[in-house]
RNA sequence: GGUGUCAUAGCUCAGUUGGUAGAGCAAAGGACUGAAAAUCCUUGUGUCCCUGGUUCGAUUCCCGGUGACACCA
């Protein structure tokens, strides 16, 4: 978590390659993942935020059980709904495996994965923020479900000035954020901030894979409906226990949880999911829109 | 066949006492530092069905047409 070798000269072995496959849901991803690991003789290091629990299959549309044979993948199905999994989590796993599979001997590694997050967390690190308390971050929701966004602000403006202009205002989520930490550390949020991007010891290339929009829409419209005769509502089912953790807060998974509720039809679960799911590749690939690191191959 | 109602944004509709129009949804664009499949922000010109008439001016009123729906035969 600290990063103690920054201070030290970076080694560099060009001969070490992190190949990340990225790309919109439903793009493509795992077929074209499995493919190049066979060709390098590499495992895939799944970048997932959500295939990562083991107890969401259907509705994250993870690799099929031959697909899982046929290479080996790792964050698939690693983690449980209940270990509050996070970005910066994931940047010092997935750096220490990465690390032990280039000291094992793999010249080239594969990666795949729509968390844009997730991601940049890999390739350039996240600051040394401290995570998330969980108990204060309960209390700062509930204030900021029962007193509104304004509340929250104007004690961000006191503490922390600085962030107050700088990062989204109006988006509660990141105000609750910004205020947990100042709160915490007795430090202000944009004082942690570096504005760096930390040096990895690997080369990194970044394939991206993308289709038409109609083309993509089409797929994830009936990716949908294949979930659901794979039955989706089931697996949705057994996680109602679980349902407020921030792993089931994620699409096909809160509209089923709806229809169990009986607020709406199964139909038009159906319907909202295929729409969530279209509005998040559109996220996804504006996230990506911006880094011109990406080699870009239409599908 | 007759009578009536309706015809406006991709969809569902509102509205203009005659001065060329606006909501919801869909859609599009953007942001993003431990919730990220989350969260947040921005964006509405469309032959107002067609032809003709009245009028300075018609999407709005009138005649006719076309289509949809309802009722009566």
């Amino acid at each position: 978590m600290i990063t103690g070798r920054l201070a030290s000269v970076p080694h560099i072995d060009m001969g070490r390659k992190l190949v990340i496959v990225l790309g919109p849901t439903a793009v493509g991803k795992t077929a074209f993942s499995i493919e190049l690991a066979l060709k390098c003789g590499s495992p895939v290091i799944s970048c997932d935020s959500r295939q990562i629990f083991r107890e969401m299959t259907i509705g994250t549309a993870v690799p099929s059980a031959s697909q899982l044979a046929a290479v080996k993948h790792y964050f698939i199905h690693s983690h449980s709904v209940t270990d509050n999994y996070t970005a910066g989590r994931y940047e010092v796993e997935a750096l220490e495996l990465i690390r032990r599979l280039f000291a094992e001997g793999h010249e080239t590694l594969v990666m795949a994965g729509g968390s844009g997050f997730y991601i940049d967390a890999v390739c350039k690190g996240l600051d040394d923020f401290p995570p998330a308390d969980q108990e204060l971050r309960a209390a700062l929701s509930e204030r900021l479900r029962t007193e509104g966004v304004e509340s929250l602000r104007l004690d961000l403006k006191k503490l922390d000035p600085e962030s107050y202009e700088s990062i989204d205002i109006a988006n509660g989520q990141r105000v609750v954020r910004a205020l947990e930490v100042c709160l915490m550390t007795g430090r202000k949020f944009s004082s942690f901030k570096t504005a760096t991007v930390k040096k990895r010891d690997f080369e990194i290339e970044k394939i991206g894979l993308t289709r038409p929009r109609d083309v993509l829409y089409d797929r994830i419209n009936r990716r949908v409906l294949q979930m659901a005769d794979d039955g989706l509502v089931d697996e949705v089912r057994s996680l109602v226990p679980y349902r407020s953790l921030p792993a089931l807060q994620t699409v096909g998974y809160r509209e089923i949880f709806d229809y169990l509720d009986g607020s709406i039809s199964l139909e038009r679960a159906v319907e909202l999911i295929q729409r969530n799911t279209r509005h998040y590749a559109k996220r996804q690939l504006t996230w990506w829109a911006r880094d011109p690191e990406i080699r870009w191959i239409n599908l």
